[in-house]
DNA sequence: GAATTATAATACTCGTGAGTAATATATTAT
DNA sequence: ATAATATATTACTCACGAGTATTATAATTC
């Protein structure tokens, strides 16, 4: 019979911690509603009312790996374009190095990619930043003449971002094609066409 | 105070109906989880044991709208897919009308669209049938020297079903751009590349 | 027109899962 | 040492929503 109280040599911190990783695996594979509290605290050997000793609510550590995730992404979208070292024979290459950040990026969290970029409520939104960011820096590069006048890059922006959203799920999380690789079909497609 | 029993006029089929067409904007609107078999009733003026004359359960009228979903775009993707008027002049046409198809389609049932293309478990799946029957066109428009031999078909085939996944969820069910448009977009893009 | 079938409502049950009250033990601060 | 604080458990509550037992009336069949 397992006895009350606090146990000898507890931490919060790392406790909060498993409970956070645990409940991303979970969500991750089994979805928002799926997911039970007591399932999280079966796996990370606690009780429920400890849960709630680190989280108000389930909502509120769903919504904190949600946030966990957008602010890893914008940090890193915003870094990798602001590396405008715009040289014309370099371009393919620049372009391809800012696709394999975010896939990068996606192959090491995967659970975190699933939630806040397919499950969570706030995804379109994260979703429609991205590509904001990206339309902002293609219309940059057009305007310097590297792209052809006539393209609308609001389309192009959306459409990289369905690209990405699509190949993340069915090809890099899969583990069937890596980052470097995936960048680099995606970017000579758009570049150059299929038409031989 | 309601009286019980059938009422004069009652109509097992209309009322059936209904109830989907109900069931289809709740679960739209809201998800699976969110919607509640108590608001459909009500909303169709109904009580509950009534819904169940004509449903086995939540789950069962979920998964009839997403086979209905299904079962309309197959239909719709096999017979658009077997116009292979391939005539070098106007490929870029024919392509262009059948993805016109599917943002039709998409357009006028845009509830069925968001369950079983965004919601469903299905959806993976369904996915994959359309990347699939495009990938196997899409080779055999390559092997008749149509495109480039060095691009990966499976690629551009889950590329675009990406783009259009995208574009319906940002443009098309916002109303902000017309089937053909995006279509054509989408096309040129894809056939010519960003290069100026 | 009697029996059968289809459609409907009233008034329930019942499981499930999020969240809590009360209490106990270890750790840290004074 | 003692008080305060952090971490933990046992044993609950409670709302919510899916699904049902029972009964009643209209439509249809023979």
């Amino acid at each position: 019979m397992a006895k009350r109280g606090r146990k000898k040599g507890a931490n919060g911190e790392k406790r909060r911690s498993l409970l956070l990783l645990i409940a991303a695996e979970e969500f991750s594979n089994n979805g928002y509603h799926e997911t039970k509290i007591s399932t999280i605290v079966q796996r990370a050997n606690v009780t429920q009312p400890s849960f709630y000793l680190y989280f108000q609510s389930k909502e509120a550590i769903f919504q904190e790996l949600v946030d966990i995730f957008h602010q890893k992404l914008m940090t890193l979208v915003q870094q990798s374009l602001l590396e405008t070292g715009l040289e014309k024979s370099t371009l393919e290459g620049e372009i391809t190095g800012r696709i394999t950040n975010i896939f990068t990026f996606f192959k090491e969290q995967p659970d975190l990619t699933r939630i806040g970029f397919y499950m969570a409520n706030e995804s379109r939104e994260i979703k429609s930043q991205i590509a904001s960011q990206i339309e902002q820096n293609l219309r940059e590069e057009q305007m310097n003449g590297y792209f052809r006048a006539d393209i609308d890059m609001h389309t192009v922006a959306e459409s990289l971002v369905g690209i990405i959203e699509r190949l993340t799920e069915t090809k890099l999380l899969k583990g069937l094609t890596k980052p470097e690789k995936l960048a680099n079909e995606i970017v000579r497609l758009l570049l150059y066409g299929m038409i031989s």
